[in-house]
DNA sequence: ACGTTCCATGATAATTATTCTCATTTTTAT
DNA sequence: ATAAAAATGAGAATAATTATCATGGAACGT
């Protein structure tokens, strides 16, 4: 909590609000769910507030950006190398804290400097899975 | 190419424009980039007419629509299992058409049905990396 | 505690990608 | 050729995100 202060980051309550939400927090929430929490407490915080702390924590990388939902960006803390899984049905996000050993060829590295991979799982959680549900394979 | 009636699809002349630009495209075009093909061709064709057929296609699983560009949605005719590359930089998307043999734990397999995997790379491309560019962080 | 500087906030406008509506036109099967 | 069904284009509508900017509040030095 303190670090915000040593890189440069003012600590508000908003922003403290929205740490707090955040940390150790596994449901990958969108900003829209951010917001939706922290209103309850600070009811006159504003979206900017929500997007413009997600900024400043990503560009100091302290949180990830995930594209693995088409309708929205959805927001990680564990910022350790993972990997995810998303159900096509209800969107839901879970962590698969797995090391698959990812190698590519060097020559492939030759044409692209590579910094990173992330797989993405997609699929159907429990929940969705019993109600038989058929998602129109859409990922 | 006669596919399309025997799915149920009619054919029309701004179609035949999309699938003919689609077709054995690897560059991973957005709805824009076609749309902006396509126009040179039939320049009163409408976005409307891009995204109805593109999401036609996805239905029937004839394209498959990437969420590995943050900014927009990519397109990609090519349907065979493969993985993919984004620069950071000038978002240019290649394929990786390696079998990386990834296998989850039956553990996991209990709890989500997993129907597929897709590993996206991240890095810069060949032009980009020499420029020496700082990407901001972003996936 | 105080004042100053600079950054953050909130209200709201603007932008961008995508979806929707609907009157008209085109395709396809007969 | 004709009718039924579906596709088109124009533009409105929606939704997520970004930008603008006047005001307010944290941080830091005094």
């Amino acid at each position: 909590m303190e670090r915000f202060r040593e890189i440069g980051l003012k600590l508000t309550p908003q922003r403290m609000a929205i740490l707090e939400y955040l940390d150790g927090n596994t449901t990958h929430p969108s900003a829209e769910d951010i917001y939706q929490h922290v209103r309850k407490r600070f009811p006159m915080i504003s979206f900017a507030t929500v997007y413009n702390t997600l900024e400043a924590l990503r560009k100091r990388g302290l949180i990830l950006e995930l594209t693995i939902d088409p309708e929205r960006k959805r927001y990680d803390p564990n910022i350790h190398p993972h990997h995810h899984l998303i159900c096509l049905k209800c969107k839901s996000v879970v962590d698969v804290e797995l090391d698959f050993n990812i190698t590519v060829p060097e020559e492939l590295k030759g044409r692209f400097e590579i910094l990173g991979n992330h797989i993405e799982f997609y699929g159907l959680c429990e929940k969705c899975s019993e109600k038989g549900g058929e998602s129109d394979g859409s990922v």
